[in-house]
DNA sequence: GCGACAG
DNA sequence: ATCTTGTCGC
């Protein structure tokens, strides 16, 4: 299904689609090399159902910035807990299409396998589009861990019903931990290594952290020029 | 019935 | 996610 009709679903369609999706879900080692990775997220006004949609492409492991696309989409979809996917991946596939340099992996901010149907939006769009995904979460939607302990790179396993769905990092001493979880195409432990590199200094890792930069700059830039338009008619 | 609940 | 200043802690 294209993702441009997920907005005419129903949630309980969109669940029926989550649970046909998830027996494509590959979670195994990435043997290709890494050699760029990319940051994914979304910035969207209170009012209008407009969300701008931002993409960073990085050298891996310097982490020097190769590339940046974005997208401004319309959506009608609501954010509801655990079909996030429906209302973020539209607007994502629009910056993804919009891109020429395709990373080897893709972080988006949200879950990836960490998720009641393992279909967070990490593995969603990884399936989308093939591309391998991480997912990295600020707070947690699913499973059930102990806090890890308050030391860099401190890890705990997150689990469901005895399976290990993701680790709860502390990517920083004395903040809260982040959530990480492979989203398609790659494993647990690459998926966390992967974001031990991407920190630097900051409790979010590299890649989602400047794509949140950048989804915010459009925004703003959008509705200032909106605002400018608007003012003609004064 | 009650609590939890990515962005 | 977004609205927003000061303020507590390392």
């Amino acid at each position: 299904m294209d993702p441009s009709g997920y907005e005419h679903l129903s949630p309980a369609e969109a669940i029926a689609y989550q649970e046909e999706l998830r027996h494509k879900i590959s979670i195994h080692e990435l043997t290709k090399p890494i050699n760029t990775i990319a940051g994914a997220d979304i910035s969207f006004d209170r009012n209008s159902d407009i969300l701008y949609a931002g993409i960073v492409v990085f050298k891996y492991p310097e982490m020097t910035v190769i590339a940046t696309s974005t997208a401004i989409s319309h959506t009608e979809f609501p954010y509801i807990s655990g079909l996030l996917a429906f209302r973020e991946v539209p607007a994502l596939f629009n910056a993804w299409n919009n891109l020429y340099t395709k990373p080897d992996v893709l972080v988006l901010d949200g879950q990836g396998i960490a998720h009641e149907r393992r279909m967070g939006i990490a593995t969603h769009f990884g399936l989308l589009t093939n591309v391998p995904t991480i997912g990295s979460a600020k707070s947690r939607l699913y499973g059930k861990y102990q806090e890890p302990a308050d030391k860099i790179f401190a890890e705990s396993p997150m689990y469901d019903k005895g399976e290990l769905i993701g680790i709860a990092l502390r990517s920083k001493e004395n903040c809260n931990p982040i959530y990480i979880s492979p989203g398609h195409n790659i494993n647990m432990q690459q998926s966390v290594d992967v974001i031990k590199k991407c920190i630097r200094g900051y409790r979010i890792p590299e890649p989602t952290r400047q794509a949140h930069f950048l989804v915010n700059k459009i925004r703003v830039e959008n509705s200032e020029k909106n605002n400018r338009q608007y003012n003609l008619f004064d």
